[in-house]
DNA sequence: GACGACATTTGGTCGGACAAATAAACGCAA
DNA sequence: TTGCGTTTATTTGTCCGACCAAATGTCGTC
C-alpha cells in the first residue's frame, strides 16, 4: 500500500488563493509557451517533466493538457509528445457541433438582441456608407438563397448575407464578432426551418430589407430587419413548444 | 503494492476501435444528457457513478469532464457534483482572448463605434431594465474614480463601470464580448489621459450619465454617454498628432 | 424544536502501475 | 558502407487506490 505518509509530499489540496491546480499547471505552460517563446509545431515538455517542473501530479498535468487541447491549442500524440498548435477556430466550430445539446433559450435571446443592436442599431451608419456595390453583392448573395441548398449551406447563405450587411460598416472589430459568433447564428439559423423556409420565407424577408435599402427607407428597413430577426425568435418558441 | 495481477481486470490501455476511452465517455455522458433529456442546470451523476455506469476510471472520467468544462457544457463544484450549463458562446470568445490586438487608429475608431453601439444604442432596453440597485452599483464603482489610483487601476475602474452599466441589459452575449475587449479597451482609456482626467473629467462625465440615468432622461443618456465616448476619441488624436 | 458534534458524500490531488505505440538505437547481411 | 529488420527505451493512455478539504446530512443533547 502507498500511502501519504511523507509531510514533505503531502499537500494541500485545492490551493485556496489560485484556484485548482489544474489551472495553474494550464497557466504555467501558457507562461512557459510566451516565455520561450514557443511556436505552433515546437513540441512542449514531455508530461513528467511538467510534472517536475511545476510540481503537480501527472493527473494533474494530464488534466491541463486535457483543457490545452479542447481550446485547439496543443495536439497530444502518444509516444510524440504535445505539439504546440492553433486549431481555435475549428474548435470554435466543435463547440457548437454537438447535436446532443441544443443552444440554450437564453443564449438564442441574447445573440439575437445582440444582433438587433448591431444590425437594426446602425442603421445610421449603414445609410450613410450604403453604395451600389453593397446592394449588389446583397442582391446575389439572396439570390443564392432561392436556389436548392441543402438546411447547411442555406443557413451559411444565409449568414452571409448578414455578414455583408455588416460589412458595410466597415468595423473590424464587429466583424471579428460576428464571424465568432457564427456557429451560433448558423444554429438559430436552422432552428425550425426546412430547406423550403430558406428558399420562401428568409429570401422574402432579406428582399424587403434589401426593398428598404435601395428606397434608403430607414424606418422600413429597421421594420422589416428587426421583423427578421423576430420570425427565428417565433420557430424557436413554436419548437420549444413542440417539444413540450 | 497493488499489482493488477487479476486479468479478469486488466484491461485494455486504448480501445482500438472508438478512439481514446476519454473521449468514448465523453460521447456516452452526451448520449445521457440526450437520453435522459437533461437541461441545463440539471445535474450530472457523480464522477464515481459515471464510473460505474461506464465502465471507466475515475481519472477517465475526469479528464472528460475536463473537456466538458473546457467546451462550456458543463461546471463541476467541488461536493456540489457537475451541472449541465451552455457557456459556449463564452468558450468561443475566450478562444480569441489571446490575441493582442495593437491600437491602431483604425483599430481605436472601429471599437469605440462598436462600444456606441452597445451602449448608446441600447438605450430603450437600459431604461426598461436600469433598477436602484444598478444606480448605486454605478454611483459606487465611479466614486471610486475619485479616489488616488495609478492609471492601470483608474482605467480598471473606468472600465468596471461602462461593464456594470452594459450588465444592465443581462445579456452574456455582450457581456462576453466587452469581456474580451478588455485589453484593448483599457488601452483606448489610457490614451492621453493622466491619473488627474480620470479624478476630475471622467469621473464627471460618468456622473453626467448617472444623472440622466436617475432622471430617466434617455436623450441626455446618450448624448452625454456618446460626449464621453467621443472624448477619448478627441484624446487619440492629439497624441496621434503629437507623435506625428 | 434548536443547535452543535459527528459521519457521509464528493470533487481535487497524488503516486504508482501496466498497456500500447513509436522513435531511436542496434545488429546483421548484402 | 549501406539498407533493413529487430530490439530497446521512451512516452502517452488508462487504471487503481488513497488522502484531503469542504459541503452536506444525521443524530443526539439540551
Amino acid at each position: 500500500m502507498a500511502l501519504n505518509t511523507d509531510e514533505s509530499i503531502v499537500s494541500l489540496g485545492t490551493d485556496p488563493a489560485n484556484g485548482s491546480a489544474v489551472d495553474a499547471v494550464v497557466r504555467q505552460i501558457r507562461e512557459l509557451i510566451a516565455e520561450a517563446g514557443l511556436k505552433v509545431g515546437d513540441n512542449l515538455p514531455t508530461e513528467r517533466e511538467l510534472c517536475a517542473q511545476f510540481n503537480a501530479s501527472r493527473n494533474t498535468v494530464r488534466e491541463a493538457m486535457r483543457i490545452l487541447k479542447a481550446y485547439g491549442l496543443a495536439d497530444v500524440r502518444p509516444k510524440i509528445g504535445a505539439t504546440i498548435t492553433d486549431n481555435r477556430m475549428s474548435r470554435a466550430f466543435e463547440l457548437f457541433s454537438f447535436n446532443t445539446m441544443e443552444v440554450s433559450r437564453k443564449t438564442f435571446q441574447d445573440v439575437q438582441a445582440f444582433r438587433d443592436l448591431l444590425e437594426v442599431g446602425s442603421v445610421e451608419q449603414i445609410f450613410n456608407r450604403l453604395t451600389d456595390l453593397d446592394l449588389d453583392d446583397l442582391h446575389r448573395i439572396n439570390g443564392q438563397l432561392s436556389e436548392n441548398h441543402d438546411l447547411q449551406e442555406a443557413s451559411e447563405i444565409d449568414f452571409a448575407f448578414h455578414v455583408r450587411l455588416v460589412s458595410i460598416l466597415d468595423n473590424a472589430a464587429i466583424l471579428d464578432v460576428y464571424k465568432v459568433m457564427k456557429p451560433v447564428i448558423l444554429r438559430i439559423m436552422q432552428k425550425g426551418k426546412t430547406r423550403r423556409t430558406f428558399k420562401t420565407e428568409t429570401f422574402s424577408e432579406h428582399e424587403g430589407v434589401l426593398e428598404a435599402l435601395s428606397a434608403r427607407d430607414r424606418l422600413a428597413f429597421q421594420y422589416r430587419l428587426r421583423t427578421h430577426l423576430m420570425t427565428g425568435f417565433r420557430n424557436f418558441n413554436d419548437e420549444m413548444e413542440a417539444i413540450a
